[in-house]
DNA sequence: AGGGTGACACAGG
DNA sequence: GCCTGTGCCACCC
């Protein structure tokens, strides 16, 4: 099966280790659920916090699809470390977004860890067209 | 049980 | 484009 992921479609998607289950048991299911959707985004790809939630809802109905802001606090709550890779979520519109909970300098390290990946960054946008992961579920 | 809060989304102007 | 206002939802008191 041949994906359009693009030139930077080396990486799988994280696995998540039996230590990380440990910390995510602390979470809400919402939370837990929204972060192993998350693992599938592989480097060099961006999602959306809407992107997140609307995902969660296609795989289960329970939640609902508009829930942006509460993915937003899923990620500051973040526990994530860089394996599960919160700073590859950034806003609709193709902005960067916050990062750390806005602390100083945050977006600029969320910027840099992006292009890092492959990730083009032109005045603090994305091309969502290029450079959005689409999930696959079965 | 009810009100407050965000790493958001969207439509207007 | 860049604000601004309004709607949103899961979570936390």
């Amino acid at each position: 099966m041949i994906l359009d992921w693009g030139p930077y479609t080396i990486n799988k998607m994280y696995k998540i280790t039996a230590e990380d289950e440990k910390k995510l048991a602390t979470l809400s299911r919402y939370q837990q659920a929204i972060l192993r959707i998350l693992t599938e985004v592989p480097k060099g790809k961006v999602t959306t916090y809407g992107d997140l939630a609307k995902e969660l809802s296609l795989r289960d109905p329970k939640w609902l699809p508009n829930a942006s802001r509460a993915v937003g606090t899923t990620m500051k709550n973040n526990l994530c470390g860089p394996q599960i890779p919160c700073h590859r979520v950034i806003k609709s519109d193709g902005n960067i977004g916050n990062f750390r909970g806005g602390e100083k300098g945050a977006v600029e390290e969320k910027t840099a860890m992006l292009q890092s990946e492959g990730v083009i960054v032109v005045k603090g946008k994305i091309d969502l067209k290029k450079f959005r992961h689409t999930f696959h579920r079965e």
